[in-house]
This record gives structure tokens, sequence and C-alpha cells, in this order.
RNA sequence: GUGGGUGUAGCUCAGCUGGUAGAGCACUGGACUGUGGCUCCAGGUGUCGCGGGUUCGAACCCCGUCAUCCACCCCA
């Protein structure tokens, strides 16, 4: 006889293909996951790099803050907007500016078949601006109060806090220079934390003035820092060129210490040079913030890079971070939706980074109360048919769990047990009989025969008929 | 995009300078086809991240890659 010889899978050791060949079929996993030969040639997908799964058990958690949120936003009376999550390239590259980092090295940019130039939201603001335009939003009164909630995209390398998709809450008030527009934009920005159980609070302030005002505030801190340019890093003498006010943002404490040379006399502060009109207006923010007794302070370092920023900026920071420690900021953007082609018209607004906020949440150890649990419907064999009926009609009213593949009644005792139910109606062939059904209170282990006419006066005698409490309670 | 650390069961982690898979919790079934928690028994607990290479032999060594974490850049 010829010895054939076959040739083995590489990717499969043999001795591995012997354990796995010992094993009792699993129709369970074969239906789901396909036949051995596929699944091993198929890649393992797994979650895209700065994105993640929100599962049962800690989507509790966003829902309890996104709920938190939108009762504060509604008492504000802000109206809720929802825009594309894809967008025009150009509109985020005019809104954000051609040279910010986020347009130059940051955006999930794609065309579509259509040869359309688009690119997933970086930031909530732009989106707004444009349907307030598209829309002559304008024309339906002065005034609009807006909020969104929803995911944002960045691309860079993902570390805690940071993502490639990331979900923001923010708000806009367009259509008002008023300083008091500021004012409630910073109070409704503190009590959205206050909401989600953050206290003590203090918001970064500081105006950025004009365009005019930080061009000359940018050539007032060129001659300042002349003296020391070249003790500078690399990255800093750039910015000096390109973007002055981004020199003090630095965090090299070696850069830091060049700030206090003596020889370079006391740093130049943009209020100092603030045109007389920001000076008011800033300081009619601060004063009606002080009124409000919300902590605040004044910020010499805190900048915006970009064009359209103008005058009020600020921003709350939570240490426990790390890196990563802002948890939101905002400002006003007077220039913006003139430059994207409506008529001059003054904005301002702010966005916050939910999962840094849930990340802050989840190290205090916040949580929202736990679900009160239900009913589970348990069945016998001559009431098997029977269980999805009342359950759907019980459904009406009450969270009602029940076994889908008719098991043994000790199975689903455990079933209900382990989903948490606070009551059992068990369909007992006898009792149903008699027009009965067995109510049962997990807690105690105390059991009845009802009636079915008595069976919503018994449940909701366990169960209470007031709704379920979703307030936050510390473990 | 730059630099560094880490990848072993669903989770938290052991595994000695190469010598053939481990604990706890969780999960499933049974003891218990008319009653959950406790206990006991049985069991999947596994592509040792993935792919190459070195070796008689790799979870361990080398290279690449992916993911994650930390810092930078920047922001939320």
């Amino acid at each position: 006889m010829v010895p054939v010889v076959r040739p083995r899978p590489r990717f499969q050791p043999l001795r591995r293909a012997r354990r796995r060949d010992r094993r009792p079929l699993r129709p369970d996993r074969l239906h789901v996951r396909g036949p051995r030969v596929a699944r091993a040639m198929a890649e393992r997908h797994q979650a895209p790099r700065g994105t993640r799964d929100l599962l049962p058990g800690e989507i509790e958690r966003w829902q309890w803050v996104e709920a938190r949120a939108r009762e504060v936003l509604d008492r504000y009376g802000y109206r809720e907007i929802r825009t594309p999550i894809f967008e025009d390239y150009d509109l985020f590259a005019r809104s954000s500016g051609e040279a910010s980092d986020v347009v130059q090295k940051e955006m999930y940019r794609f065309k579509d078949l259509g040869d359309r130039d688009l690119a997933l939201r970086p930031e909530g603001t732009a989106g707004v601006c444009r349907a307030y335009l598209q829309h002559g939003m304008a024309q339906q009164g002065r005034i609009h109060r807006l909020w969104y909630m929803g995911p944002m995209f960045r691309y860079g390398r993902p570390q805690k806090g940071r993502y490639r998709q990331f979900r923001q809450v923010g708000a806009e008030i367009i259509g008002t220079a008023a300083p008091g527009a500021d004012v409630e934009m910073i109070a409704l920005f503190v009590d959205l934390f206050d909401a989600w159980g953050f206290r003590d609070l203090t918001v970064a302030l500081n105006s950025l003035g004009t365009p005019e005002t930080r061009r000359a505030y940018g050539e007032r801190l060129r001659q300042w820092l002349a003296p020391v340019r070249a003790k500078l890093g690399a990255d800093a003498q750039q910015r000096l060129e390109t973007n002055p006010l981004r020199v003090l943002d630095t965090k090299s404490p070696e850069e830091r210490a060049l700030f206090e040379d003596p020889a370079l006399g006391t740093m130049p502060k943009l209020l100092d040079v603030l045109d007389p009109e920001s000076r008011d207006h800033f300081e009619a923010v601060r004063a009606g913030l002080t009124a409000l007794g919300i902590a605040h302070e004044t910020d010499h370092g805190l900048v915006r890079g970009l064009d359209y920023y103008t005058r009020t900026a600020f921003e709350v920071h939570d240490r426990s971070l790390g890196a990563q420690s802002a948890l939101g900021g905002g400002g006003r953007y007077d220039g913006l939706i003139e430059a994207l082609g409506g008529s001059p018209t003054p904005g301002v607004g702010f966005s916050i980074g939910l999962d840094r906020v849930l990340l802050v949440l989840e190290a205090r150890g916040v949580a929202p109360a736990a679900h009160a649990g239900g009913i589970y419907l348990a069945a016998m064999e001559g009431t098997r048919t029977l269980a999805p009926m009342l359950a759907r009609a019980l459904r009406q009213v009450y969270t009602v769990d029940l076994d889908l593949e008719a098991r043994g009644l000790n199975a689903q005792m455990k079933a209900a047990d382990k989903s948490g139910a606070r009551v059992v109606i068990l369909l007992g062939e006898e009792e149903w009989q008699r027009g009965e059904v067995l109510v049962k209170e997990l807690a105690t282990g105390a059991q009845q025969a009802v009636t079915l006419e008595g069976l919503v006066e018994a449940l909701d005698r366990l169960l209470g008929p007031a709704p379920v409490s979703d307030e936050a309670e510390t473990r």
C-alpha cells in the first residue's frame, strides 16, 4: 500500500485538534459561531481603536448622567437640536480653523460614493451654526438657546479619558452679545456639573478680546520673550511665530521657569491690552458670576487660538483625570457665523466631555440606584402556553420576565432569583384549575394563592404603585 | 504623529534561567421534573492578543503587528 501524506493545517497543532475532537458537540455554539474551519480562518472582530462598547451594567450610569443633563437643560428653557454626525469637511475646516490641530491631523475625513468631501464631526458648534443658517432661524426670533448631546470623533492616540469616538453635551446661545448670555451659559455649565454631584468647582475664566487685540498681544509677547527666545524649546519657538499665545500654555517646567526670569519683567497680560468694550464685557461677566455665587478665577494662560473665538473663554478641570484633565470648556464666538456665510451674529457656548465626567463619577463611586426588581412569571407543564399571554398583559404595567425554554420549575426559580425579581407569579396547574395563581415574594418567601381578579391588587401591594427611583446614591 | 509599559479563562490574577494549563469569583447542568438564596457534584472555564522566527520543544527568547495603559502633541 502506498502511504498517503496529507498536509496538516499549519494553524492548528495536532494536540489541540485532538482535544477539540474529544469535546461533545455544542449545538448552541455551532449555530452561533459556525463550523470550526470558518472560525479559524476568520479574523475575530473587535471595536476599532479608540472606540468602545457600553454594555448593560455600565450603560445605566450613562443614562443617569444624560437624564440629569436633560432635566437641567429643560429647566433652563433650552431646546434640543440634533444635527448630522457627518458634515461637509469644509464646514469644520472653516469653523475650527484650517491651521488648528483638529483640522490638520485629528479629522475623520472621507469621500462618499458620490465623491463628496465629508468628515465626522469633531465638535458640535459648527453643525449647530450651520443648521441655524440653513433653516433661517434668525428669522424666527433673535435669540436661540440650543443644546445637543451625542458622539464626536477625533483621530488621535487614545488614552484614558480620550477616545476617538467620545460623547459631548453642549449648549449655545446664538443671537446676543450681552454679557448676561455669557453669565447664563456659565451658570448652566456649572449647574450641569452640580446635577451630577460635582461640588466646589472653580471656573477658569479669561477674555480673548477681539482678533485685533489678540494680534497686538501676540506682538507684545514676542517682544517680551525675545531675550530668552533661544532657550525655549523647538515647539515653543515655532509657536512664537504662528501663535504666540500658545507659548504660555506650555507644561514644561523649564519654560515656565523662564517666564519668571526677572530680566524679562512682568509678563504682559492679555487683559492689559484689551479694547475698552471687551474689558467692560469681561468685567460685566465677572460681576454677574459673583452675583450668582459662582466660583471663578481669572486664568491669563487660558487661550483659544482660533480666529473666531472672541472675548469670554472658560474651562473646568479635574486633576484626578491625569493628563486629560479638561472636563469641559466654552466661550464666545462672535465671528463664527459670519465666517460661515451668515450675517454677523454673536454666539456663546460650551461643551462637556461626558466620557470624562463618567470617569470622575466612577472613581468617586457614584452609581445610580439599583433598578427595583419586577415580576418573574414561572409556568408548569400544564400552564406553559398561558405564560406568554399573561406576561404580555402584565407588561402593560409591570416589568415581567419569564422562561423561554420550557425549563423546570427549579431552573425558573433560580432564574427569577438571579434576575433580581421581587415577585414570582407561579402558574400552578392545580391553582389554575381553580382560577388562581400563586404570588410569592422572594425576599420573605411568603406565598399566597390569589384569584386572577385579585392579582393586580396583590401585585400593587407587593411592588407598590410608585415608579422606580433613579436618584443617584453613593455606594 | 513621537517615546515607554502591559497583553494568560467572561472578570481579577498566578505560572521559577524554554520541558505538554492553573486559583478565586462569575457562568451552565445536576442532586432538587410543585419552589430561589446555602451546600455538594459535574462541567466550557483557554486561538496563552495575532503572525512569523530561533529550538527536538515557546505562554516564556527574537522580529513584526494589533489592542490597551502612561507621557508628549492637543484637547473633551
